[in-house]
DNA sequence: AGCTTACCTTCCACTGTTGACATGTCGAGT
DNA sequence: ACTCGACATGTCAACAGTGGAAGGTAAGCT
């Protein structure tokens, strides 16, 4: 349950309502942990209850601002420093790979250039990204470069490999 | 919904059990795409319901043998011909990097060499695994080592940024 | 003044996933 | 004869994630 952590990341850059943290999943945040609408009040709703959380100020529309709690805080880098053991991620991209006997091979090769053609837009997308952003010397563009560049890299990697894959058919 | 489709992909390949499928899930998918005993005994039990697998024959101790059905095959192929879009994968490793920032430079550069590291032992182990195995030149053992490849690449991939990344901090 | 768009939250039904508990059988070795 | 480990299935409670309905307010444009 990382989406709690995710919140908590969030909010210990600067307090924010659900619905800030709503547009920051769906930009930066939807490559790597997506979440909907439904999901960020439950959990915003919870961490309140249990302190990690709090309510700063109200706005306008019923909007309520959350900011960390020192509770919150401590949560938050005990995630970070103690939980070692990451969740096995799914992919469904390679699942399909393994059944792939099951096609003829011209379209076995058509998934695989489909990966290739993905993987080179993510990338795009991703290229473009970076240059649209100036980027300063804080903590967030730092660590938000860091994590950009994993992207473009893993994009990279995927495909080159689905093209080698796609040779290696028939 | 991908575990009904590792089950069908499974299956096309050669008539189990859930106890077999269960020992698969726990070896060669477990990197892909893991399900634990429960989710597959009750997943097979609802798929025999809906007719895309059967029970072809009963052994020892309750055992039963399910087989693909013309109709299970069918949607088999389906899911890998039609339905492209690929849903977003999540990955906690990738989170932590953006919330690193609330750690003091060594805490956080102490959590990308452990991610160095843990491509480093994951690369290994394929390695390993990929000698174990006597490839021919069957589909499965085509589409495995493709698979496995896969596998090599991105550890090979993490371990590079993850050093890059930790010589970034600071 | 009226309309539209963006802002903002809550609730609900459904599906997927996890972990544990319950139950029992067969085969091999002592 | 006994016991232990591998074989084998089923069920349940709890939590995580999806998608959509419902309801409402403020701000900006014409």
């Amino acid at each position: 349950m990382s989406l709690k952590h995710a919140l908590l990341g969030l909010l210990s850059e600067r307090p924010a309502s659900g619905y800030d943290l709503l547009k920051t999943f769906e930009t930066s945040l939807a490559n790597v942990w997506p979440a909907t609408q439904s999901q960020i009040y439950t959990e915003l709703t919870k961490l309140a209850g249990s302190g990690q959380i709090t309510v700063t100020a109200e706005g306008p529309r019923g909007r309520k601002e959350y900011a960390l709690t020192d509770e919150g805080m401590t949560e938050l880098r005990h995630w970070l420093t103690e939980t070692r053991p990451q969740r096995n991620t799914r992919s469904d991209v390679l699942l399909r790979v393994f059944f792939l006997g099951v096609l003829r091979p011209e379209q076995a090769r058509e998934y695989l250039t489909g990966l290739t053609e993905m993987s080179r837009e993510g990338y795009e997308q991703l290229r473009q990204l970076a240059d649209s952003i100036d980027w300063d010397d804080d903590n967030l563009s730092v660590y938000g470069r860091i994590a950009l560049e994993y992207g473009l890299r893993f994009n990279a990697m995927r495909q080159e490999w689905a093209e080698w894959a796609a040779g290696q058919i028939k």
